[in-house]
Parts: structure tokens; sequence; C-alpha cells
DNA sequence: CAGAATCCAAACGGATACTG
DNA sequence: CAGTATCCGTTTGGATTCTG
């Protein structure tokens, strides 16, 4: 069981970033968001998070069916990144043909949780955000 | 008070996923994490929404400072970027020299709540990650 | 001061062909 | 089947210069 307060968020709000996040020292010294966000936050690593969420075990190829419109390349270079992370395990079997079973670690899994609660932002306010754009676009257009 | 169950997760997580990401129709319809994830999951902009945090309201220059490491551009970049979003409101002020003020929209302090919820994540695993990396290193050299 | 505009090198990533 | 290797167009973003 978790609690969280969100009263009093203000007070904390800057204590929290602090604790996270060094803005002078970011460069230099390692980073944790600037880190994980460099290795995983790009568009097929999530996809391919999400689909091993969905599908718990799958083979390269079943992975490729399940994340719409990603390249081989790509599926390999994200695969290997998530491995090299500690997200995914890959499994080889000395058969032949081939067989690769790829799965979230439960560092993987724990990732995923906080995916899918940037995913619950985004889904809650994607209306807002359609909103400020067609508002901006008029405020260009007004000019 | 939010409170939140962390039993039971497994039951629930495909459901989650398929709630917030159709991967079958994602190219296609708008899906909303890979909206957000395009156009905030990119360094300069959680930086910048961290900046925000923590001097809430700023002008450029300031700004520049507070974001170690950025240019012209690409705070120039990004700034408009969030504002065309939602997540900053930008208020000039018709004066010689001129001057502009950047700060948080109540969307922008709610993105910022995710933002360090994954901060958070990442400062608290980077150790999980950084062991892993080793492992993965000195598996590649056993071959 | 707050930027717009241009240039250009480096990284990204798709398509294709090849391999154990 | 599960990749690897190469080519090459596209995108990214820093440096620099110019402006109201």
């Amino acid at each position: 069981m978790i609690v969280t307060n969100t009263e009093n968020q203000e007070l904390t709000i800057e204590n929290k970033i602090e604790k996270v996040f060094d803005m002078e020292h970011c460069e230099t010294v390692l980073c944790p968001i600037k880190d994980v966000l460099a290795h995983l936050g790009d568009k097929w690593s999530i996809f391919t998070i999400l689909a091993l969420g969905q599908i718990k075990v799958a083979r390269f190829n079943e992975l490729k069916k399940q994340v719409t419109g990603i390249s081989q390349r790509m599926l390999t270079v994200t695969l290997r990144s998530l491995e090299e992370n500690g997200l995914v395990s890959r499994q080889i079997f000395p058969e032949i043909p081939p067989r690769v079973e790829y799965s979230l670690t439960s560092l993987g899994c724990s990732l995923l949780g906080q995916m899918l609660q940037l995913a619950e932002w985004a889904t809650s306010h994607q209306d807002e955000i359609e909103t400020a754009r067609k508002n901006f676009k008029e405020k260009k257009l007004a000019f």
C-alpha cells in the first residue's frame, strides 16, 4: 500500500526537483532522469515495453508483428538496448532454426508501471493539449 | 489523498495497457502516449519544465542560465513547443528592451508532477540499471 | 533583451541484401 | 528464424550571424 498526499504539493515540489535533478551538474555528473530518458525514452523502446507487457513472452518475429511499424533493424537495436539496461531478458534456445524468447524483467515491469502512469496522464489530458494547439494556431494566424 | 494498491497489479496490467495504447491502430489513430512523448519527451523539454518548476517565473536569459548547456536555438524551439502544447505561458511586455516572462501553466505543473515520478523511479533504480550494464558488458567480453 | 535565419556536421533510422 | 552489415536520405541540434 502506497499512500500519496496530494495536498501541500506546492510546498515540497522544489525540494523534490532538487532531489532528483541537479541542474547545475547534470551535464557532468550522472543525471538519472536524463540517463533514463536517453536510453529508454524513445518511441520504439516504449512500444516494445508495452508490447511485452501484453504478450509477456515473445519471439523476435512475434514481437515484430506486435509492435506495428517497427523495422527489423530498430527492433534489434531496441531489444539490445533494453537488454543492456536490464529491462528485458533474452533467452536463447540452441535449436535449428534458432529460437529466442524475450520477456520483461522485474525492472522492466517496474518501468512499465511508470510508462502506464505517464500514458494515463497523456490520455486524460489529451483534450487540453488539443485545444491548446488549436488556440496556438489561431493566435499565429491572427498575426 | 490517493490510495494506490500495489497488490493484484498483475491482474489489471493488460487492461491498463489496452486502455491507453492500441498497438494495432497507434500508427493511424492518434495515440496519446506516442503523441505526448513525441512533443514533450525530449531532453530539453523535460529540463525546461523542471527548471520552470524551480524558478516559477523566468525571462529568456534567466532560463538559459538555469538550463545548463542549452543553446539559444533549442531554448527558443523548446519554449515554442511547450507553449504550443499548453504547458508554458508566455507573457510579453511591450517595453524596450523587450521583456518576456515564462511560467508553467496548470497543465504544465501537472506534467511536472509526472516528470518527477519518472525521475524518482530513475533515481531509485539507477543502481540496478548500472549493474545490468556492467553485467552486459562482461557478458559481451566473454565472447 | 529576445529572438529569427542560415549553415552544416553528426546522429537517426528505413530499405535492402546477406548469413549461421 | 533471428539476426548482421551496409547504404543513404532525413532529422537533429550546435555555432554563428543578424534584427526590432
